[in-house]
DNA sequence: GACTTGGTTGAACGTTCAATCAACAAGGAC
DNA sequence: GTCCTTGTTGATTGAACGTTCAACCAAGTC
């Protein structure tokens, strides 16, 4: 009897949840249904809603890489093509869900702003997670550069284009928006590695 | 007694409380308290919450150029520093507010990614008054730029970037990630400038 | 068989929320 | 003076919310 594992059921529909209908608007009971349990296991396992959040978070943070970026990557070897494979995950995404959702962090990143420091510091951890994997294809692909060009900036852009495309995206309803954000950064992408092939 | 002004105070208060606390997590009575009106009054005026927030949508997409954009360039000729110029207002509402509240419609379009389809509509003119009073800079600057630059596409990058800047701001409690994705920008767009000038 | 431990059950609690409503006030029209 | 319109008042309603709790169960220990 090991492997009814009510534990992880909460978390796994609390992160979906989470993700559909963000934190203030996903109901303990809309937890409770989903993942069909009953209140008091819930709050055997989490003193309250937002230790809830924090456990979906850590598991955000700690899936980064086994649910986000090894999917994205399958094929993919150039280091600069991995960060578009990365962003065209998102872009499956969009399109899987109609435009409707977009990035769980950073829309629980805008919805919590007044939130206490440990949820905070997770979103960062979130964001830091992502940006540090892409800084570390863009070292790889170094030399491409023009020496002296600040990667962590480059990827930092990377994580602010992704998210504003989507958010865009998801107002507009069309993927085109977040399509000509990508574009853009790629345009920028190959200015810079152009300049570098000149000289 | 024609200044009493009931739907004004209304709408005011429902303008800073939804860009301070967002759209779900206000409360009618903070409204009601904040505007000193009592609740039968406001229900005279909006038949329910969300025509609220539809007037509050339609109060921000006016306020647009008298509130936003003239403010911010009051001294500036330049229509590419302009951009900035307008780049560089949110950045004081970010230092202003200690790193807490950025865009009230970014923050507005990921809370209501399920709204119906009147906020919708809003949201995106209200995203759309932004981008084209941008591109508006960008054609008067036109012959900077290599011919054929889709100049309708830097300016949704500029919103773009605006946006995910603000929203890293936020979450780390630190302007310099607003700053580092404006900086970027601008190198993207001397880039572009640049190879024009040597053509 | 008695006791403990870890987990489960779901009705119930107190609060907060958006929304309602009957009563009332002031001004203009006639 | 009566009526109509426009606006105001605040106690009240019913639903939804996060949370609690006493009771219960099954497996393990001695």
């Amino acid at each position: 009897m090991v492997g009814k594992d009510t534990r992880g059921r909460i978390i796994h529909a609390a992160m979906e949840l989470f993700w559909l209908k963000g934190y203030g608007s996903t109901s303990i009971a809309d937890i409770l249904s989903r993942s069909q349990v009953n209140s008091g296991s819930l709050y055997h396992f989490f003193p309250g809603k937002q230790d809830l959040l924090i456990a979906v978070l850590e598991a955000y943070r700690d899936g980064i890489g086994p649910m986000l970026l090894e999917p994205a990557w399958g094929e993919v070897a150039d280091p600069v093509e991995k960060i578009f494979a990365l962003l065209d995950k998102y872009r499956s995404l969009i399109v899987e869900t109609d435009c409707g959702y977009g990035c769980p962090i950073g829309s629980l990143a805008l919805e919590l702003h007044e939130a206490d420091p440990a949820v905070r510091r997770l979103l960062a951890e979130n964001f830091e997670g992502w940006v540090g994997a892409v800084e570390r294809c863009l070292e790889e692909a170094r030399h491409r550069f023009p020496p002296g060009t600040d990667l962590r900036a480059l990827a930092e852009l990377a994580l602010t284009i992704m998210e504003g495309g989507v958010m865009q995206a998801r107002t507009h309803r069309e993927v085109a928006h977040f399509d000509r954000s990508v574009a853009q950064l790629r345009a920028y992408f190959d200015l810079l590695m152009v300049k570098e092939e000149a000289a």
